[in-house]
DNA sequence: CCAACTTCTTCACACCCTCTTCACAACTTT
DNA sequence: AAAGTTGTGAAGAGGGTGTGAAGAAGTTGG
């Protein structure tokens, strides 16, 4: 089945354009206007991409950006007018994987579809378990054992596991965190910490030597590469 | 061997004009005045990317955009007199990559070629991913590789790899260093030394013979070029 | 609706890593 | 050969992190 992808932008014109040359280039298109559409799409058809246009009446892109990162790791391609933008999309690492600065090629548009859908098929995204070690978590049951051992976890120490555990080898800042978590962005940041500590407790043999959750001095956490 | 521009246009002087900027950035243009010409052109001599007229005599550059279009994926860049969005939106419908508003500057075509060029190559400045050699930095997941080994860095560490890695044989002062690490003005030259001699014993084989981060006597410091 | 419980946030202190500086050796340029 | 520049190891100052405990906030059960 080809891969789907969704198409949020309140231009017409920009929407036609990205559907045909999408669909020409052999993916299933859906297609809508406002960023309220776009998370209720994204929950029904779970389309494999999202091309999410920054400025949306309504809701801002960026705060539909982070919605949608915080239930899921759907790919998303942002569209901007401005190219001093893009610099602040890196800088506020909100979990876009690619942007492309309008006006843009149609052409370059599928191009890096292909291109983020082919980064991202390696990562094992679909089975909802994820093992490590003695460490096995179930996404969907909500479970989590060490040697076989069910633990119990809070709410906020589960998901925390979950988003680092997704992305194994790569640093989550604090602040990524808290975002990702949704929490309050005014929450100090050293809470983190301590969801850190409880949660070491209770997956790390040794939590002055973790094998899972890695510190990465100035910057935040880790889990730990599969080797 | 350097990229071929073909320059399709009917006037003379922007003919020259083109042809002599673009020549002096390193390629090599071939120019022809009209359709028909053109399509011959692409035919013969596969040029690696199209600098075309809008208005031509004989043939519309639309209809020779979409014959060309119809047979080959060169990147096409479109000259135009008419400034309002819609022609935009209708030249990158038939497959142009970028658009460019008569009277325009010799300097910003030869910088639209070189963006679209890159772009089209698999350019991976957005990606948020570097490689060189064996060196592989995530500037999103703060994440460096060296042979496929994940490596520690400091936070300092980090960012001066970034922004040297991210302008390849650009040279930078201890001064710009000092500045864009967002370290104090009045701190010690010499600091940034210490910090690529810690940086070099981290990601170089041999500290002695560098093959990433170059000593640029009297001046800086500068990241090898790729080639 | 209240009480009991769990979970989340904040604080303070100790500890560890990092950054800066210094001094000297090695190197490059003139 | 002299002068200036860079490479390097070591040590102190500064800032980030680990941790336990206590208060705040939210949840569950009667």
């Amino acid at each position: 089945m080809n891969e789907l992808i969704l198409v949020v932008d309140d231009e017409p014109k920009i929407v036609r354009l990205a559907q045909d040359y999408l669909e020409r280039g052999g993916f299933r298109v859906q297609a809508v206007g406002d960023g309220k559409s776009a998370l209720a799409a994204t929950r029904q058809m779970k389309p494999d991409l999202i091309v999410l246009d920054l400025n949306l009446p309504g809701m801002d892109g960026l705060d539909v950006c982070r919605t949608i990162r915080r239930e899921s790791d759907v790919p998303i391609i942002m569209l901007t007018a401005r190219v001093e933008e893009t610099d602040r999309l890196i800088g506020l690492e909100l979990g876009a994987d690619d942007y492309i600065v309008k006006p843009f090629s149609p052409r370059e548009l599928v191009a890096r579809v292909r291109v983020v859908l082919r980064r991202l098929q390696g990562g094992n995204r679909s089975t909802g378990m994820i093992q490590a070690g003695d460490l096995e978590i179930d996404l969907n049951g909500h479970r989590v054992t060490v040697a076989g051992e069910t633990i119990r976890l809070t709410p906020l120490e589960f998901n925390l596991l979950a988003i680092l555990a997704q992305h194994p080898g790569q640093t989550f800042t604090r602040a990524q965190l808290l975002d990702r978590l949704g929490m309050a962005a005014d929450n100090f940041d050293r809470s983190v910490d301590a969801h850190i500590k409880n949660l070491r407790r209770k997956i790390e043999v040794d939590t002055s030597d973790p094998r899972y959750i890695l510190t990465v001095f100035g910057i935040g956490y880790q889990f730990m590469e599969q080797s």
